[in-house]
DNA sequence: GATGTGATTTGGATTGAGTCTAAGTCTCTA
DNA sequence: TAGAGACTTAGACTCAATCCAAATCACATC
């Protein structure tokens, strides 16, 4: 599993080329949305990229946050991830990925795909081709303090 | 796969049975509630079961569905199902399985668990426990007709 | 059967994510 | 530098879902 790590901070110019290769055409509050959303690293919400994007200074009203991550999901430069219904997730992350969803924090985890692997898959309905699959393990902290130990010394 | 049938027509006795066995007290409005989800068969949301359940005459109000819903969740009656972010599905399957949602069509298939296997998968993360595992695989009607004639006969 | 109590249901208000719209602003090309 | 189309904006709106306080129900006990 891959700890989902804030990237380093990235040049405005590295940016502008990643949205012209997928045919995005670089505004600035759109730079700014990719911005926040690469550095994050993790699985923001739209809110969250709101309020990243506006912590000094409102630079970029809603509707621009919504449509440029709908654009960006469109144009493939971005991932949604929905994993409970409230809210959707963004990921920077567009290699083939699962993720670990944690019910009790609400935290979201990057699954390395190379840790994940099928034996066997169900065919798909006539006249339809994958888009994508994901796999999704929802997890629950464990209450039992002997568990824990427990595990702890299992995994170290 | 197995294609999600509607069931035969339910016993009330055969459905306050499951309540009792979930802990769940028996209501005039849980039992439509639940009878209207198992006979569906497929994976109605919130709206579409007070539709069904309300449509020859306003029996159950919008607050109790969704109350009703969240307590059968929790009671391990039936399952919730997030593929879209914008609405709930559930699910009267409550046997680990996976999904095949079609994103042109909004439909969502029940994929018959012997057809899914893991050669691998990811540890957990320290002190947490598995809840439960979901795989849903994304497909798209294929636009070429062509492809559609070849996928036929490569099925049949 | 009557009574009391806690659980359940109700309608209506409320929340909050996300979309729509029409007007204003920007960007890019010529 | 002008014009046109693309983009952004504020604010109204939609719609799933929840909250709340009052009304009703189910069920045990007398």
């Amino acid at each position: 599993m891959r700890p989902t790590t804030a990237q380093q901070t990235l040049s405005i110019t590295a940016i502008a080329e990643r949205l012209k290769h997928c045919g995005i055409a670089a505004t600035r509050q759109r730079l700014r949305i990719a911005k926040a959303l690469f550095e994050h690293g993790g699985h923001p919400s739209a809110q969250d990229l709101y309020q990243q994007v506006n912590h000094q200074q409102r630079t970029v009203c809603r509707a621009t946050i919504y449509n440029t991550l709908n654009l960006f999901v469109d144009k493939g430069l971005i991932q949604e991830v929905s994993v409970d219904s409230s809210q959707t997730f963004y990921d920077g992350n567009i290699d083939p990925h699962h993720h670990i969803f944690n019910v009790d924090t609400g935290e979201l985890l990057d699954v390395e795909p190379s840790t994940v692997s099928f034996k066997e898959l169900p065919p798909l309905p006539k006249g339809t081709r994958q888009e994508d699959i994901t796999l999704i393990i929802r997890v629950r902290n464990v209450q039992d303090k002997r568990w824990i130990a427990a595990e702890e010394k299992t995994l170290q």
